[in-house]
DNA sequence: AATAAATTTAACTATTTGGTTAAAATAAAT
DNA sequence: ATTTATTTTAACCAAATAGTTAAATTTATT
């Protein structure tokens, strides 16, 4: 899974996994190798036997859930649907993806902030800047046909991870400001599943 | 500023100061009490004579940073406006607010998920949730009126929230997609300000 | 059964860091 | 000038934590 292609020791996995929870609810800094350790169910000493340092092992899984994030992101957005199904799959892959990743937001937007490099090593790789070139000539091709309105496709595709993402990142303010438990949070994410298709879709087609 | 209403010594000021901006670039785990005393320039034992603990000095400096959000964030949007032009000064105030405060987005969020109690201390006292209730009423109004589409305004306000805000929280992460320097970042935000009242306004309002 | 590999135990090192302390030095107030 | 308040110096303490080590123990391989 996470080391790419081949076999992986049980432990190994466990280790991966509790690094990966742990590392995206506390963060690099936050996290204790002590209690990744207490998570995998095995001691520090294994834990330094089979990852070297925090280091490597934070960079690791950071390499993995970037991708991963990067990969969910971007292979509707660079699918073969038209327009207005691709915005609406967009929202109901994403949202239920981030529902089950909750953390994963706010775990990357600090980690960008504490380490900017971390993208540049990492971005750069993931051929991320080429992967929703489709999309923009879709957009491009839909302005032309006057099905759209014109618009510039980076603000497009920046507004549907706002919209996605944000509720994600600020999930206990908001919250706090509606003054509801998470369950009906959910139900309200959930909500957004269907209402943000038609807020997209409305706010770029041509009447 | 920070203490509410009284007096402040010139060295407690750049305590505060140096505080602020190096908790919000770093997070309160990040931030080292050393650098914050070298950055008001001061030493160590002073910066415990004037502020006990670390805690308490961050406690204090996250509640001011929170109000002040908070603040910019519900004033235009509880004012006297209508509706399309409150819009539009939303997006034109705080986009403008956080191009002068790109980190904390980041910090907010990043410290909302590491201690969510510290929203239950600060929120509650903060007239959170009534605050945008004036503009609930009036998209209620609009509604009946005709004038804009059946919507529930907690999406909207939550969108208008998110449409802002993410840009700055996932700065490095978007510039690393389209591959441009900060400078034209920031044109992109700038772009912002007139783009995202329309888009707003296009998809809720009727034809 | 014998050998090798994986895992635990537990004590230890080194470093970082928040916080303290007491005395000396400087600046401000009287 | 004398007292008081502010600031520096610099050494220090205590706690947390990443990382190491070596021996013992368990598990798997042959």
């Amino acid at each position: 899974m996470i080391v790419e292609g081949l076999n992986l020791t049980e432990t190994e996995l466990k280790i991966i996994q509790a690094a990966k929870d742990i590392f995206i609810k506390k963060g690099m800094e936050g996290a204790r190798m002590q209690e990744i350790a207490d998570a995998a169910g095995i001691n520090k000493a294994l834990l330094h036997y089979y990852f070297r340092s925090k280091e490597k092992l934070f960079e690791m899984i950071f390499k993995y859930v970037f991708t991963e994030v990067l990969t969910i992101l971007f292979e509707v957005v660079s699918s073969s649907m038209g327009i207005e199904e691709k915005i609406r799959a967009f929202f109901e892959r994403h949202i239920s993806f981030l529902k089950e990743n909750p953390y994963l937001p706010g775990f990357i937007m600090h980690e960008l902030a504490r380490n900017p490099d971390l993208i540049v090593a990492n971005a750069a790789n993931l051929k991320i800047s080429t992967i929703p070139t489709e999309f923009a000539v879709q957009i491009a091709n839909g302005i032309k046909n006057g099905e759209i309105k014109e618009i510039d496709p980076r603000h497009l595709i920046v507004n549907m991870m706002s919209l996605s993402v944000f509720p994600f990142a600020a999930a206990p303010l908001i919250r706090s400001w509606m003054q509801i438990d998470e369950n009906e949070y959910g139900k309200f994410l959930e909500d957004r599943k269907k209402f943000l298709p038609e807020f997209v879709i409305a706010s770029i087609k041509k009447y």
